[in-house]
DNA sequence: AATCTTCCATAGTGATCGATACGAAACCTG
DNA sequence: CAGGTTTCGTATCGATCACTATGGAAGATT
């Protein structure tokens, strides 16, 4: 998984993994079938073991502002490990890929979008209880916020610290409407 | 340049390349030297036709919010060009590389790190002229801006349309602190 | 006009890719 | 302890990578 997230799926050969991974070529492939479900492994553990701060942050009983701000500041940590490769695997697994390797990319692709729509989905609800403006486009600030997050996984691969990614989420933080507008409202009905 | 921003350096074969300009293996390496001295080419050249937006927005004689806010919208045009991959090669083009292609992948890092610093050289000679608060980190606020164009390519390299773009680098622009709190004082001295 | 030089496309170079066939070692069974 | 089976590591597969040597055609010279 460090391999493919720090070199990118096509760019990660299967000497290095043998080697990462003390095994043979046939027991890789006894195991995993083939590169390509070999990545989709690492993919899905990824997604397990790396960026749970997402889910946490999309479904934790906070105000919507909240629940982005801990998003971001979330992104800002998990971008920046130490031992870990800079960025998300998201990102940097395949963005530029061959046409042989179009499945992969297109599959990051998809979780690009699906990690977008879970936002879209946050901030839907957010606004249903009035921490939003009801007139907000929730797709425009979506696709904002997973892009800014973006932004942070490339940011954070060209070496930037966590503190600067926390500067960075802090500031995308003010482009989000105020909150509390309506959210005394919230509590009407 | 095309098939390299599409597809990146490593991904982007000669056989390719060979194609779609017509040569044969040797004028391709008469005219290039090498793969490596091609990408080169293509970087400048992208640099030199493609992201003009950039120079112009950073070096117009107008407000430092505006002068971002063409920077912002500038780049959501450029990353959506009808018939032009979508996104920043300097982003696609590798993003994640293999050990033997480090060297790309650290001049394109070098790239975005020049960008990064001639948003900050303009932003700071914006605080300088009252454009923006004294206290205000312009390294932080260019790493902000910096990240959000990143942020664009990758939303523009997943299919956004420019509108989307645009409603992005709007949304963004909104983290900026409020134009002309110190605009008028500008014209003092 | 004949020869010589120069250029250039085809064919192929070693290296490396992902993936696998074969020989050997180990294990279970009798 | 012997025989049959299974497992596993090595050596290699065809394909493709970036890159280049060689045969043949075109042009220049006498």
């Amino acid at each position: 998984m460090h391999l493919f997230w720090e070199h990118g799926y096509e760019a990660t050969s299967l000497a290095m993994l043998r080697e990462a991974m003390g095994l043979t070529p046939p027991q890789i492939y006894n195991a995993f079938t083939d590169k390509e479900t070999l990545f989709r492994k690492a993919l899905t553990r990824y997604h397990e073991t790396e960026i749970g701060f997402a889910l946490e942050a999309l479904s934790a009983p906070v105000s919507t502002r909240e629940a982005v701000r801990r998003l971001l500041l979330g992104a800002a940590e998990a971008y920046s490990r130490p031992g870990k490769p800079g960025g998300c695997l998201f990102v940097s697994g395949a963005l530029a890929a061959s046409p042989q390797a179009q499945a992969i990319a297109d599959e990051l692709k998809a979780y690009r979008k699906a990690s977008e729509a879970a936002i879209a989905e946050r901030l839907a609800k957010g606004r249903a209880v009035g921490d939003l403006p009801e007139g907000l486009s929730v797709e425009g600030l979506a696709k904002y916020i997973a892009g800014v997050m973006n932004g942070m996984s490339i940011q954070a691969r060209d070496g930037a610290s966590v503190e600067e990614l926390r500067i960075l989420a802090q500031t995308a933080l003010a482009a989000l409407p105020a909150e509390g507008q309506n959210q005394d409202a919230s509590s009407k009905d």
